[in-house]
DNA sequence: CAGTGGTCTAGACCACCGT
DNA sequence: CGGTGGTCTAGACCACTGG
């Protein structure tokens, strides 16, 4: 069998082992798309074209372009081809907002920035027990946010994490990353998994006060648990979205059994 | 090679040609799923056994679970097995919300109704004309209902379709059915993408009195694009939300490029 | 009609988990 | 260690689309 640890095309190295194919080959068209290479329209090459051009199976480009699909970035068309949809898409869906603020605030063209307000290890509350599928009296890490665009406040962000994910002390942990870094660097964790509910409400004092609000000024409360592959709730997160240019947009793939995608 | 078009297990029929196997089989486990047969936190039998048991390649069974994988119903666990994810899951994601009322509010416990205020024929806003991609002064049929739950007016939907998508007269169109009927009867197109957008606003006065609701009460506000399977717009669709319990939620699988699901 | 994506298969090897 | 899911391959046939 033949060894394809990497090879070049070009100058360029495209796919190793190690990190599995169809992801390096989601990624590489995801490049592709962004650096417009394949623009929003065209026609991207075949399937067994890819295939050939990246040498590997049929089956792992479709596995790769399965994924592009399902995040909304392309279209397939049986009998015709895979086309590049116009469309943002996925790059500023629901759960990405809440746990990637600044990616978020920078794709709406401003500048973010992270101010930590409160950091403190204390006792789960039973809601946050309940959230976080602790029993007992456990510890959580609580962290509460402001995030700002172009200097303007504009999310309240609470995070409550179990405490036993982390190895570290408090002081030594630096807050003003976003919510993903912050698992990954601390808990050495990845977020896979969301349960959100969003509804609308009117700010108390301190938001208010926090974003700069009108009292009267309805704003979006989003409440999400967070978890990994295997279902652990890695973090119970409320935010407050109190910026007019905040709209929220999620772009999925819709139905559900459809292995056709 | 075998033909089989379908065969029984026991006296049901299990498995037929004609639509993907696939989706059968993962149907066939959601079915399981909702009815019991496996229960939340419990282990699926292993790809392999599945695969025997209804007679397909482990490579079909892989395609169903990842279905109900990215819907959020299972969790896999390399080296381990596949567990039933207890979480209510993608029943009440937030599209299905947009454009199955009735479901959604069923799920809640309640007896959902649907009123139609207006049905009308018309030229194309700017706005339409944008959201729809229509150009000119095309014609576009528009519907306005209330959908209610145990009696209680809950929301206020306008759904905004491409007159050119509809082939009967207006007088012949029942609007009293829910967005995703309608455009199945009428149109014989099913929806597969979403582009959302939610805030949180005041009520107007139409609104508020058709929700039956106080002036200074926020509401979601969700306005959304659906559109088919090769991205063509079906329908802009405004709603808003005017009840407490009408909490959206939203369960999926992140991470774009990962085709590790 | 040729070419595309859609589906399925059979078999292989791997990484990982629990025992 | 055996069994599980994770990945990849090669090849097959189908359904659909466009010219």
């Amino acid at each position: 069998k033949v060894e394809r640890l990497s090879f070049t095309n070009g100058d360029r190295m495209l796919i190793e082992r190690q990190v599995p194919i169809a992801d390096q080959v989601a990624n590489l068209l995801h490049e592709r798309i962004v650096e417009g290479v394949y623009t929003p329209g065209e026609r991207l090459p075949s399937e067994s074209d890819l295939a050939e051009e990246l040498a590997v199976s049929r089956g792992t480009v479709r596995c790769a372009l399965t994924a592009l699909a399902t995040a909304g970035l392309i279209v397939r068309k049986q009998g015709d081809g895979t086309y590049v949809r116009d469309a943002k898409g996925s790059e500023n869906s629901l759960m990405h907002v809440v746990w990637e603020f600044t990616r978020f605030i920078e794709l709406s063209g401003r500048a973010p920035g992270i101010q930590v307000v409160s950091l403190e290890r204390r006792p789960a509350t039973d809601q946050d027990a309940q959230a976080l599928e602790l029993s007992g009296e456990e510890l959580v890490i609580s962290v509460k946010r402001i995030i700002s665009a172009d200097d303007q406040p504009v999310i309240v962000s609470t995070n409550v994490h179990p405490a036993s994910l982390f190895s570290k002390d408090l002081d030594q942990l630096d807050a003003t990353i976003e919510l993903r870094r912050f698992l990954e660097r601390y808990c050495h964790r990845e977020v896979v998994f969301g349960d959100m509910h969003i509804s609308a409400t009117m700010p108390d004092d301190s938001v208010c006060q926090a974003l700069s609000l009108a009292p009267d000024r309805p704003i979006l409360l989003v409440e999400a648990v967070f978890c990994d592959g295997d279902g652990s709730p890695l973090v119970l997160a409320t935010s407050y979205y109190g910026d007019d240019k905040l709209s929220l947009q999620d772009v999925r793939r819709l139905y559900p059994w459809s292995s056709n995608v």
